[in-house]
DNA sequence: ATCCTACAGTGGACTTTGTCTAAGTCAAAC
DNA sequence: GTTTGACTTAGACAAAGTCCACTGTAGGAT
């Protein structure tokens, strides 16, 4: 995804060898790597890179908005790089493999006011859980 | 909730003094501990309780379908006893307060066959973010 | 009431995930 | 080509959770 690249230094991001990797790490659909799995596929591309810079590079794309962190289990964040279209996720509850989805609806319309407790509520996250072709056939 | 108590020993659930305090201290409504909470509370009743027996026992709870997981951030998991009521959760994304909520309409008839590639949906977990009361209002 | 024993609890080492820091390196402006 | 401040590094550190070998005990059997 060069658009990503190009868009990162018309922002003034200073290009590196190691945010590179990051980046063309972190590309395609239904991408979803833990920190620690970028770091191992970037290490395959320029093994000297460590780890902390994994994490403030990802941190970065999450701050610039062109990546979003997925919390789905109480294990490793993870990193999805779908982040200019709204969409949710569908996770095997066995093997936890992940898809982007995008339902139908408006969940944010489905929180009357008097369940709203004072909160703004300004964003929603829907999760869901089941099995995985592969795990669901075995 | 001596229901707990109740239900659990009908269960076979061999009944402790630590078992005994992890339960109480997981009482009540809008209650979103930490294990660590949990096991912070559970000393001042009984000091010598370890952490270990503290996530054990949180452990088995969800196990028992007694108590529910959350996951709202990347920190630690919260344990959440109201789990016989379905609902989900409002999350302030400064200070961290959760509050249950029940929203209208049902999130899992949103998602159409065509975005569930072949998975067997069968639950769906929603996260609302915003800003409590004293957050916004500060 | 006492004994037995399988199950529960303990503490500490270990693992995983992530953060921080001091010192070295390098991209980009000049 | 120099300069400079942002970037990277390795390793120490921290938080959350798991594991394990040993000790203790709830509750059934006697």
């Amino acid at each position: 995804m060069s658009d990503l690249l190009e868009r990162l230094r018309g922002r003034g991001w200073r290009m590196t060898a190691q945010r590179r990797v990051v980046a063309e790490v972190l590309n395609g659909e239904h991408v979803h790597l833990t920190a620690d799995e970028v770091h191992a596929r970037a290490v395959t591309k320029l093994p000297e890179i460590s780890r902390a810079t994994v994490y403030n590079t990802l941190g970065e794309l999450v701050s610039l908005g062109e990546v979003l962190e997925v919390t789905t289990d109480k294990r490793a964040k993870r990193y999805d790089p779908n982040a200019h279209r709204p969409h949710h996720h569908l996770v095997c509850a066995r093997c936890g493999a992940i898809r982007d989805v995008h339902p139908t609806g408006n969940p944010l319309a489905d929180l009357p006011d008097t369940e709203r407790f004072g909160f703004t509520v300004s964003d929603v996250e829907v999760t869901y859980r089941g099995l995985c072709p592969d795990c669901a056939g075995a």
